[in-house]
DNA sequence: AAAGTTAATTATGAATTCATTATTCAGTCA
DNA sequence: TGACTGAATAATGAATTCATAATTAACTTT
C-alpha cells in the first residue's frame, strides 16, 4: 500500500489550470477563439466554478484574456509579443547559464554531455521529434543546475508562452545547422564552466532563435497561401 | 456625464486581487498568517466565490500559498527567496536599463534627470519618505522606457515581492550613502547613452542592494530583541 | 428588402448551498 | 495526569442557483 497517494491530491482547479494550459500551448485551442465555459466544462466533466478560478490562474500568466461580461479568449502570440518576450527569455537563460556553471556537480554536467550526443544524433538523423526533446531537456537541465526556482519559474512560463511559435515556424535547416554549432560552443563553455561565457552564448542563442523565427514569420506572411 | 464610466468597471476579482496584493506587499497581512475566508470576506464585503478567484490568482503569482483543504497562508519571503529573487531582478533591471538607453527620448530623460534631482534633495534632507518615492519613480521610469511590457510586467512581480523586505530592514546610512553614489553613475550613463554600461551598473546597484539586505537582516538575527 | 428596435435566449459574474475534509474539544482509559 | 478516541464544529472545495449583461432572433417600420 501506498501510503504517499493519499496525500498529493492536487485540487481540481490546479489540475484545470494545467491541462488549460497544455491545451493552449499545444495549439488545440486556437489564439482568439472564444472558450465558452459551458462547453468546456461539459468535455472536461467539471462544473463552472473550478474552471473559473483557472481561467483566472491562466488569465493572470498570459495564456488567455479575459473581458468582463464577455468570457474568456485565448491570447494571440503577435510578433510584438513575441519580439519582448525573447530578449526576457535570452537574459534569463543567460543568468541560469552563469549560475549552472557554478552549481552543476560532475555528475550533472555528464547526463547533459549525453543528452546532447543525443541531440547530435537526431540532427544527424534528421529527427525533429527527437531533437526537439534532446534539447529541451538540455536546457531545462541548465535551468535546474541554476538552483534557484524564482528563475525557474518566471523562465518557465515565458517559455510556454513562446512554445507556440515552434507551431507556426518550422525550424529551417539552415537555423538547425547554426543552433547546432551554438550548441557545441554551450558544451565546451559548460565543459571548461566558463560561466561568464556560457551565459552570453545562451542568450546569443536565444536571440538567434528569435531572428529565425520573425524571419519564418516574415516569408509567411508573403505567402499566406 | 461621464461616459467612459460605465465602461472600464473592472470585475469584482480583479479588484480584489489587487487589494489583497497590496494588503500582503504593504504588510498589513503578516507572512504565515492565516487567511480565513469567511473573516475577509465580511471585511471586505463580498462573498466567497470572487475572493477565492482572487487567491488563487495571489497564489499563482507567489504572495500566499494555498494548501489543500486547508486553506491560504500569507507567503513568507525567506532568506533563500531573496536571494533567488534579486538576481532574477537584477537581470531584468540590467536589460530594462540596456533597452531605456536606446530607447528614452531626452524630454524622458530630463523627466528622469528631474527625479534625480528630487532624490539628491531628499537624501540631504534625511527625509527616507520622499528618497524612496523618487527612487521608485527613476526606476519605474527606467523600466517603461524599454518599451517592452513582458518585461515590465515580470518586473513588477518580482519587485512587489520583495518590497516587503524594506519594512523589514532599515537602510543604513552606510548603504544610502552607497546608493546615492551608484545612481549618479548611473545617471551619467543614462546621460552619455552608455546601454551596456547602464545596464552592468543597475544590475550592480540591485545586487549590492541585496548585499546590503542581508547583512542587516544577519545583525536583526544576532540581537533578537 | 434593409435598417433599426425590442423581445428572447444565452453566457457570464457573483451568491448561495452542499459535501467533504480539518480541527477542536470532550470524554475515556491506561 | 496524560495520551488516545471519537463526536461536534468549523473551514474548505465544488456544485448549484440567481441576477445581470451580452448576444441573438424576431419583428416592425420605412
Amino acid at each position: 500500500m501506498n501510503l504517499t497517494d493519499s496525500i498529493k491530491r492536487p485540487t481540481l482547479h490546479e489540475e484545470l489550470v494545467e491541462r488549460l494550459r497544455n491545451l493552449v500551448v499545444e495549439d488545440v485551442l486556437k489564439p482568439g477563439e472564444k472558450v465558452p465555459e459551458k462547453q468546456l466544462c461539459d468535455s472536461l466533466g467539471v462544473s463552472r466554478t473550478p474552471l473559473r478560478e483557472a481561467l483566472k490562474v491562466l488569465a493572470s500568466e498570459g495564456f488567455v484574456v479575459l473581458q468582463a461580461n464577455r468570457g474568456a479568449r485565448v491570447a494571440s502570440v503577435t510578433r510584438e509579443e513575441l519580439e519582448n518576450t525573447f530578449p526576457v527569455l535570452a537574459t534569463l537563460e543567460q543568468l541560469a547559464g552563469e549560475l549552472a556553471c557554478q552549481h552543476l556537480d560532475s555528475a550533472e554536467i555528464e547526463l547533459i554531455e549525453r543528452r546532447h550526443a543525443d541531440m547530435l544524433k537526431a540532427y544527424k538523423s534528421h529527427d525533429r521529434q527527437a531533437y526537439f526533446k534532446a534539447n529541451q531537456d538540455i536546457h531545462q537541465a541548465l535551468i535546474r543546475g541554476a538552483r534557484n526556482d524564482i528563475l525557474a519559474s518566471h523562465h518557465k512560463l515565458l517559455a510556454a508562452r513562446v512554445r507556440r511559435a515552434r507551431f507556426m515556424a518550422n525550424l529551417s535547416d539552415e537555423r538547425w545547422a547554426q543552433a547546432i554549432y551554438e550548441h557545441k560552443a554551450m558544451m565546451e563553455l559548460l565543459r571548461a564552466r566558463n560561466a561568464d561565457g556560457l551565459g552570453k552564448s545562451m542568450k546569443l542563442h536565444m536571440m538567434n532563435k528569435l531572428s529565425a523565427l520573425v524571419k519564418a514569420l516574415e516569408a509567411e506572411d508573403e505567402t499566406p497561401r
